[in-house]
DNA sequence: TAAAAATACTCCATAGGTATTTTAT
DNA sequence: ATAAAATACCTATGGAGTATTTTTA
């Protein structure tokens, strides 16, 4: 067992479509299900009726669907907390940006960095906007500097989730 | 982040010392250790201080420590929930066995147990009684028929977690 | 100097992906 | 006939192991 394979449940459950969960969950359709069926087995639990058009929650499922919220639920807290804890000028701050602009603005970012916040340095993760995107979700990132998405304007947008 | 992880955070708030947390654990000193530092990377927090004597959780550990026990908690009640759930006489029965008995036991048991009990086959397990007690405990095995382990005589003990 | 943890690798299990088939409406 | 899930197969990430070094009372 584990958290991602409860996150999945989940999707599937709120979502009522493996396809649909899968692709909420960042994963392929095959992907999903393969883990479900093993946790599912692994359980000795069948959590989901398929009948090809929509996944119901079986009625034994409705339990472990409750308790897959409340692991998740508390895995949130601890990231929260952990979050809370942690010094916000302390550590590196990772700072995902696209390859486009990378080169032209590193020379003059970390050299500043280096001298005002000799306690965070700068780590930079040169990738593109959709795959920084997700990082920047899980708290993998502090910041990101990439071009909005479907938007008809070209000016870069700095979205961060760090009080810096 | 992972179950696993966060049971070999608690693990080492309880026994004070990576090395023997490992062993609780049975994974290896350097797995456990690897796999804590991966973890306060990931969190930004670190959530032991190590002396070179023993591993004292951080003031910041603590609420860490803390929420890990809820998640594991929750996750146990899941499994309770879902072996509460089965259907005991429903599916194949687990059985584990010793080598040293098994090939006499075997062409006795199987038939019988396919007569008798149509909906739940018997899968037998053959390996030694130190590596069936953990699948036992972690539910992977329904029964299992070994040795007593540290004890003076030498008859058979079943030991079973499986009202069948 | 004697413990305990960290590092350095190697290996393997398994989560994940793509392509395809099966199933059920 | 069509949409969705399961299967087959391959790849690769990362969890785990052994051997070794580093650290600190």
């Amino acid at each position: 067992m584990n958290l991602r394979d409860l996150q999945y449940v989940v999707a599937v459950a709120d979502l009522g479509q493996f396809g649909r969960a899968a692709s909420a969950c960042n994963v392929s359709q095959p992907t999903l299900s393969g883990q479900i069926l093993k946790l599912e087995e692994e359980l000795g639990v069948q959590i989901f009726e398929r009948d090809g058009r929509v996944a119901r929650v079986t009625e034994r499922g409705e339990a472990i669907v409750a308790h897959a919220r409340r692991v998740i639920r508390a895995a949130d807290d601890l990231k929260t907390a952990a979050a809370a804890s942690r010094d916000p000028l302390e550590g590196p701050i990772r700072l995902g940006i696209i390859a486009t602009v990378g080169p032209y603005l590193a020379p003059y970012l970390l050299p500043a960095a280096a001298r005002g916040l000799p306690r965070a340095p700068i780590r930079l993760v040169e990738d593109l906007t959709g795959h920084l995107l997700p990082l920047l979700a899980d708290g993998k990132l502090d910041a990101a500097i990439m071009r909005p998405i479907r938007a008809s304007g070209s000016r870069k947008s700095r979205s961060t989730s760090r009080s810096a």
